[in-house]
DNA sequence: TGCGCTATGTGCGCTTTCGCACATACGCTG
DNA sequence: CAGCGTATGTGCGAAAGCGCACATAGCGCA
């Protein structure tokens, strides 16, 4: 198997005991993902998870008005579509690729069953679940109480955190549509970052310079998602 | 037993099957919450998860700058302390009895246990977990995107959904912290309501007098909140 | 009955963000 | 290399919310 289709990317799966491989990770599709597709849509019935390799996907609520924002970030470190093996079968919210790249993805059914039958699966997911309810958290007290500035380093380093490298490929547009604000505020905020050295950028590309820089100027928001993430899917294996 | 320790006052536990109760209904103990009262603190172990009867408990982010905002709320129709049962055992929030009463509290050992031997409990909290996921994500959304007149008709609303009656014992200021506002945007707001003859209030005492009217004033999220709660937890037995 | 604490109401200047209009500029394509 | 479409920069006035200071008023308790 090639690195390039390699389901271990995803640090979920990776996390996985092997016995619990040899019964369903043969059950797994290797998908390309591109910018902008939508893995569900808001309140349908979803007919697979997606884990993704080297691919980040947004979770958005659309308003009733067209507006969005985004209420979570899902890349290596998870997955799309917890409503089912939670039990939902759906939710009010669409998952939109918002990096392009590789994902592996189950069938509905097959993830349910697996999910019942196995132990770890089950404790895993829950835990990952458990994270992505922080992130969820992290952003209603993100969105109320910190400016744009801050908010917009904490979503640089959140999507940073789940790519190689250090550059994005994203508009000021798309950045504008997940935060939930005007695109002419994260022009001004961008300014700023580049002035100050941080970031650098042109046309659809982001390229972070200063890491370091960007915690400094982010809130706590920031810190609070990553260390939970850390605590509860710790290292194990190739994480 | 009296209807006033009736532990299926709370929905969640009167939607368990009757072969559940047997074995550990009784390890429920009743328990009075007092305003103010903090069930757990942010990222300490959880002794106990609960089942609010007629009390109504907020999950709050406090910031380091000590300002807070609310994250969710918790009513009879919940638990307070999924972290205990999703695998976190902690978590960064703490949770605040928002309206004193009743409640039911289980030991960490035992609902963990009961969650992990029973398929009707493990599912039936889990889903529950998606709705209270929900809610977590419209209060994101509407922390971005709405008025603070409309975000305090949903948080209202939403109370008045998790109690008897039509009546919050709840000072503008103690809405402020929940909402994650100044107290001074809360009396403006409280003062439109009551002009409009939606409420009427004095020194902590909040009284609806026209919900349908709170309901067209609010934003959709309460709306999305509400439809996925009836949708996840469905009217069974005494719902 | 009166005092004091707490809850609520009000005014004002400031900051952030919004909404809109429009200017610039980069890069692809022909 | 010319032109077009998209991405980014800028300049308003308006609105919402904040921080602060202070006024008013109801309730409980001595």
């Amino acid at each position: 198997m090639s690195p390039k289709s390699d389901p271990l990317r995803n640090r979920l799966l990776a996390a996985l005991p092997m016995d619990e491989w040899q019964s369903w990770g043969p059950k797994l599709e290797h998908v390309k993902l591109s910018l902008g597709q939508v893995l569900y849509e808001s309140d349908c019935p979803q007919s697979h998870v997606y884990f993704p390799a080297n691919s980040i996907v947004s979770l958005l609520y659309v308003m009733e008005n067209g507006a969005s924002a985004e209420i979570a970030v899902v890349g290596n470190e998870g997955v799309v579509g917890i409503s089912l093996f939670m039990g939902g079968e759906s939710t009010p919210s669409r998952a939109v690729v918002q990096s392009a790249g590789d994902a592996y993805r189950v069938k509905a059914v097959t993830i349910k069953d697996a999910f019942n039958e196995s132990g770890p699966l089950l404790h895993l997911l829950l835990r990952y679940t458990q994270a992505l309810i922080t992130q969820m958290a992290q952003t209603a007290v993100c969105n109320r109480h910190h400016s744009l500035d801050q908010q917009l380093c904490r979503w640089l380093l959140l999507s940073l955190d789940r790519l190689e490298g250090s550059e994005l490929h994203m508009t000021q547009e798309l950045i504008a549509n997940m935060l939930g604000v005007r695109r002419e505020g994260v022009t001004a905020a961008a300014l700023k970052l580049q002035a100050a050295g941080l970031i650098r950028y042109a046309r659809g590309r982001v390229k972070v310079l200063d890491r370091a820089g960007l915690e400094e100027r982010t809130c706590e928001c920031y810190g609070v998602v990553k260390r939970e993430y850390d605590r509860l899917l710790p290292d194990k294996e190739a994480w």
